[in-house]
DNA sequence: CAAATAGGGTACGACGCGTACCCTGATAAG
DNA sequence: CTTATCAGGGTACGCGTCGTACCCTATTTG
C-alpha cells in the first residue's frame, strides 16, 4: 500500500505552519495547542518539536509565513496619498482575524520571553520602517517637508499611534477615520511644523 | 487553641491580593499560579474563585491594587514641565518590575477575552487621558498653545507613544533621553503647530 | 545494499486550572 | 444563650496541555 508518500523538510514544514495559521484563524493564540496543530497537519508533534522549541515560536513563525514577502513603499506623488496608503495598508493587515489577535497575544507571551519579544521586534515592529523614512524622503525631495522631518522618532509617529490603538483598543479593526484623524490631526502637521516655516 | 483568627472579608482579599502581587514580583504573570497564591495567602483556592473568576481577573484586580488611589494633576507652571512629570510619572510607574511585565501578559490575555480588555481599557489606559486634557487646559490659558491643542487624540499622542515603546520595545524602562525626544521633537511641536491648516 | 536520518504513532509524567465535598470557625437570628 | 447560616480551610480530583521518551517505519544518502 503507497498511500501518499511520506513528507519531509520544506514541504512537511509548509503544512505544518499553515495548519497552525488555520488552528490560530480558528481558536486564537489561546485556543492553539500542538496536539491538534500535529492533527491538522496530519503529523505528530515530533515533527513540530524538531524544528521549534515551543508553541511563542511555532506562533511566530506562522505569523511570518502569513506575512510572506516585503512590501514596496508607495509612491503616489503626494505626502499625504503615500502616508495613508501605508498606513491602510498596515490597517488592513492588522485587521486579519489572525493577525491583530497573534500579535497581542505574542507580545504578551514575550513579556517573560526576552528572545522572543527581540525576534518579534525585529520581525513586527522594526520591519515596517524603512518604508517610512523611503516615504518622507520623497516628500523631502518633492519639497513637500522641510529635512528635519526625517527622525526616526517624528517618522515612525503614524504607525506608533496606530499600533497603539490596536494595543490599547483591542479592537479587530480601526475605522478609517480613525487613520484620517491619524494623518491630518497629528502626523502631518507634525512634519510641516518641524521648522518654523509651515503651510503650502 | 485559639491560633490566628480566621480572616474574613475585605481583610482576606487584602491578603490574597498581596500574595498575588508577590508571586506577579517573583514569577511573573505566566508563573502566576491559583494555587501557590492561594499557599502564599495562607488559605485556599476557595477563597480565591469565589472572589474572581479566573487567573486574568485576579491579576487585574491586584494591579489596581497595586496602583492606588488617582493621581492629581501636575501644576508647574509650564506645558513643557506638566508635561514631562506627567510622562516621568507614567514612566516611573511602568518601570516598576512588575507593572510593566503585568500590563503586557494582560494585554495578551485580553486578546481573546472582550472583558477582561474593557476592563484593562478602562483602569489601564484611558484612566490617566483626563490628567492630559487638564494640564493642556492650563496651557491654553496661558497662551501657550492654541485652544485647537485640546484634541483627545493629540492630547495623548505623548503617552501613546510611551505606550507604544513600552509595548514594542519590551523594556523594563523608558531612558530619560526618550521621553525628553517625544516631549520636545514630537509632542510640544505638534501642539504648537496646532494652528496651521490641514489639507484634505 | 547498508546506514543514517526524519517522520509516525503512542504513551507518559508533570503541572495547573477550575470544581466538588466535607468539615470547622465565626457571625447573625431567634 | 442557642441555633442557623455562611464564609473559610483542607483536600481531592477530572481534565487538558505541555514537552519528552521510545520504538517502529519510510526515505534518503553513501
Amino acid at each position: 500500500m503507497a498511500g501518499p508518500p511520506r513528507r519531509r523538510g520544506a514541504e512537511l514544514e509548509q503544512a505544518i505552519l499553515h495548519a497552525v495559521i488555520d488552528e490560530l484563524t480558528e481558536a486564537g493564540y489561546a485556543g492553539l495547542t500542538m496536539d491538534r496543530v500535529a492533527a491538522r497537519a496530519g503529523t505528530n508533534k515530533n515533527a513540530i518539536y524538531r524544528r521549534w522549541p515551543n508553541r511563542a515560536a511555532l506562533a511566530l513563525a506562522a505569523y511570518r509565513e502569513l506575512i510572506g514577502a516585503d512590501r514596496e513603499p508607495p509612491d503616489t506623488g503626494t505626502l499625504r496619498g503615500d502616508v495613508m496608503e501605508l498606513l491602510r495598508g498596515a490597517n488592513g493587515h492588522l485587521s486579519t482575524p489572525i493577525i491583530g489577535r497573534t500579535v497581542r497575544a505574542l507580545l504578551g507571551a514575550a513579556a517573560d520571553d526576552p528572545d522572543l519579544m527581540a525576534q518579534l521586534r525585529d520581525s513586527v515592529i522594526d520591519a515596517g520602517s524603512g518604508l517610512w523614512l523611503t516615504v518622507l524622503g520623497r516628500a523631502v525631495a518633492r519639497g513637500e517637508v522641510p529635512p528635519e522631518a526625517i527622525h526616526p522618532r517624528v517618522a515612525t509617529v503614524a504607525i506608533a499611534l496606530l499600533r497603539n490603538e490596536y494595543v490599547t483598543r483591542g479592537t479587530t479593526s480601526v475605522p478609517d477615520d480613525v487613520l484620517v484623524e491619524i494623518v491630518d490631526e497629528v502626523y502631518l502637521p507634525l512634519l510641516r511644523g518641524r521648522h518654523a516655516t509651515v503651510v503650502d
